[in-house]
DNA sequence: ACTGCTAACCTATCAGTGATAGGATGGAGC
DNA sequence: GCTCCATCCTATCACTGATAGGTTAGCAGT
């Protein structure tokens, strides 16, 4: 983060602080019970994030935010990587619904695959944290711990999508050859736009929304069995 | 970084530089000219990434590793992220080779395609961690500052990839259409995969090797044009 | 209404981080 | 041999994520 955009965000919740605080002091910021303190921490660290990136946004400006002391953040998240591992759970649990609810909908089976490509690709941009945390963060390395879809966010709403790949392809409008080498081709291909218009929103991409339809083009006759 | 790793890390540096502290006192590791230095310091740099990753490597670990202070660092590189952002430059420079080298190459034009393709993402799987800066962190929020693709790494090479693309489109083997579109969803496409592999080496892909080579066909399928 | 227990919360503190200020020094050029 | 300045150092800063251990609010049971 930049000393400057640091420096402002300290002070803008330094501010919130002094304010805060003097409602502890008159015991106004109520205690919460623990589920909805939860709630309460993810909500405002959501909203710091997105202002001053995840890494730029630290556990005190959080707890300020909220209106505890940073340690109490504790109680809730063993870590801030796990603060925001449930961050970007809790958001793609909204994208995981959805490609259910594709996969199940009433509408034509040949432009179920589109719906679940724009689905996705709407939910990473306008998810652009949860998305980041999930697939875009240098991990930390803990080479022991084995890969673990349940743990790790985003995972479980990969696994519905390549279900419902599977679906398309039995009924024949996906491309023919391995599932998985196609699920993760097209996973591959649709994370490649959202991750750079995510990482690098001041590239002169000329006109977003059209860049996205003739990305969504290509991938559809590339993947899409047309018989 | 998990604390495990932290720790081991430390330990590790620690006696690099109990050992390197040893040195100085003794006056064995020579004072450098500037550039030399340089050279050692982004050496080093990028070995310990690779081991403890970038965010999980401190300035300490790297001077320490190269055997001076740790603020003698700040002589050649403003800022950890002046430091990243060299390491990062330093290796796209062979990435806009390798694709300047394959642009004038004498080798049929509809291989071109591919030779670029291929040399991308082999250099980004090549170049983990300067790939991983270039195009994958999560950027300080400067908002202030403008879009300058002569600093960031990487812009450059992707410049060069482009009019690359355009070539390729005025012989007549790429797709009609926008040549901005074109390049910028062939890089997406690419990008994509090389992120997912980059950031999630543990996901259960069966075999990369053959993975890229399903990619690879699918892309030359979709944006070659085939006469 | 009193009591006690526990969940919720606090202050104080830790080691480690990136970065800065200001002083020491060794080797190249006269 | 002397000087000068690039190179390098120690000391220190504010801030970070995390831990230890004490305090208190508010509910359950009497």
């Amino acid at each position: 983060m930049s000393a400057s955009a640091k420096d402002s965000a300290n002070t803008a919740e330094a501010s919130e602080l002094d304010h805060v605080v003097a409602h502890r002091a008159t015991g106004i910021v109520p205690r919460l019970k623990s589920a909805a303190r939860r709630e309460d921490i993810l909500n405002h660290a959501s909203r710091l994030f997105l202002s001053y990136g995840i890494a730029g946004t630290s556990t005190r400006m959080i707890a300020n935010a909220v209106g505890i002391s940073q340690p109490s953040l504790y109680a809730h998240f063993a870590t801030k990587e796990a603060l925001t591992n449930a961050l970007s759970a809790r958001a793609f649990a909204g994208l995981e619904e959805l490609i259910a609810k594709i996969r199940s909908a009433d509408i034509p089976a040949a432009t179920r695959l589109e719906a679940m490509i724009r689905g996705y690709i709407g939910f990473a941009l306008d998810q652009g944290t949860a998305y980041r945390i999930a697939f875009m963060l240098e991990g930390p390395m803990h080479e022991d711990e084995e890969f673990n879809p349940d743990i790790l966010p985003g995972m479980q709403a990969f696994a519905g999508f390549r279900d419902g790949l599977a679906l398309l392809q039995r009924e024949g409008h996906l491309r023919e050859g391995s599932t998985d080498h196609l699920a993760q081709s097209l996973w591959a291909t649709m994370h490649g736009l959202c991750a750079l218009l995510l990482a690098r929103p001041d590239f002169p991409w000329g006109d977003v929304p059209s860049m996205i339809d003739f990305h969504v083009e290509i991938i559809l006759a590339a993947y899409q069995n047309k018989p």
